[in-house]
DNA sequence: GTCGACATGTAACCAGTTACATGATTAA
DNA sequence: TTAATCATGTAACTGGTTACATGTCGAC
């Protein structure tokens, strides 16, 4: 039999990534879809039903609250706080030691794998799409480089783009390195 | 109005990885999970019970078979095999353009994105984890890569393991470097 | 008067997980 | 007899998606 002792249940990787952005700034659900989009969005982008139903949820545990906001030039909304309950939910979840690291998960990867059962055409277009994805990417993730690199206040986030970018570009080496090989094979 | 034409619903990433495995040889779902754990494991590894839905699905689409097997020395089981229809939509699956490329998910990433709100400390040990994690996996992949390279058969594996190996050395480094460079301002 | 951004959702679905149930057979 | 491996599932759940419904408000 469970006493009220229980009440911590674990957060969810969404919820978790919510609360952290309302603590900086108080939001509605549509602004949050945009925050979420802006910022942690390359590595974390719920949809934004789930947003909705998720910043309801945290509501009813407890670790958001939220107030209607009058608006005159465009429609009411509801404006999402972090309580102290849920500022607490946050840091436990942040401080917790372990993490989940799913693997590659990629279709690319897979389709891959099986590449012996296509024909090499089939495999070079697939290596050539994904070197096209991963530059577009890099390119991206280089123009938000430039962009804070150097200011204090994004560190962080800057340290977790630095992983992307590494990753990215490890990608496309391999792509690269892959096909030459594959046509040297070929010819 | 649909007419019987429409009935090519696209597979779903575990049906072809399954697909793709049971045309290398028949087997039933217990021993299907030990292959999938064994070779696409370390990029795709659906539940157990999972597999078994997912083989009785395919064949009720037609697309895989199963007869008895009655074994004398150990309990029966179903053997699956790959019907004609099925190695035409494993076929279509793998030769059609596109892929999804899910972006990071990891939470250490997300952890790490937020660390402004966490200790210093938190997020050094953080980072030493999941080296450690890596650094793990890297020596697991490097001993696969020392079974399969050179061998023809494996070629398509060994070029999926390369991208593996990349992005875990990339990771490393990144692990290291990070570490330093927060040290650094700690210190 | 209609288009686009703002704003909030509902409904239906889906891939996949965890935990558990069940039982055969063999080796210790 | 008990544990391990072989073998197949069921039940309940969940995190998440897509598609759609609904409506407000300002701008053109």
């Amino acid at each position: 039999v469970r006493t009220s002792a229980q009440r911590t249940k674990e957060l969810t990787t969404t919820e978790a990534a919510l609360l952290g952005l309302l603590l900086d700034c108080p939001s509605s659900g549509y602004d949050l879809s945009k925050r979420v989009r802006a910022s942690v969005g390359y590595l974390w982008g719920p949809a934004k039903s789930h947003v909705y139903s998720m910043l309801r949820r945290l509501e009813g545990a407890g670790l958001a609250s939220s107030r209607a906001v009058v608006q005159a030039d465009r429609p009411d909304k509801q404006v999402f706080s972090v309580t102290p309950d849920g500022a607490k939910a946050f840091t436990a979840w942040l401080e917790a030691p372990g993490f989940e690291l799913e693997p590659g998960r990629s279709t690319v990867l897979l389709k891959l794998f099986f590449g012996r059962r296509a024909s090499p055409e089939t495999t070079v277009a697939l290596l050539e799409d994904y070197l096209e994805v991963v530059e577009a990417t890099l390119a991206d993730y280089r123009e938000v480089e430039r962009r804070i690199a150097g200011r204090d206040e994004d560190l962080y986030g800057y340290m977790t783009l630095k992983l992307g970018l590494a990753h990215a570009e490890a990608s496309a080496r391999w792509a690269r390195d892959t096909l030459d090989e594959f046509r040297g094979r070929s010819a």
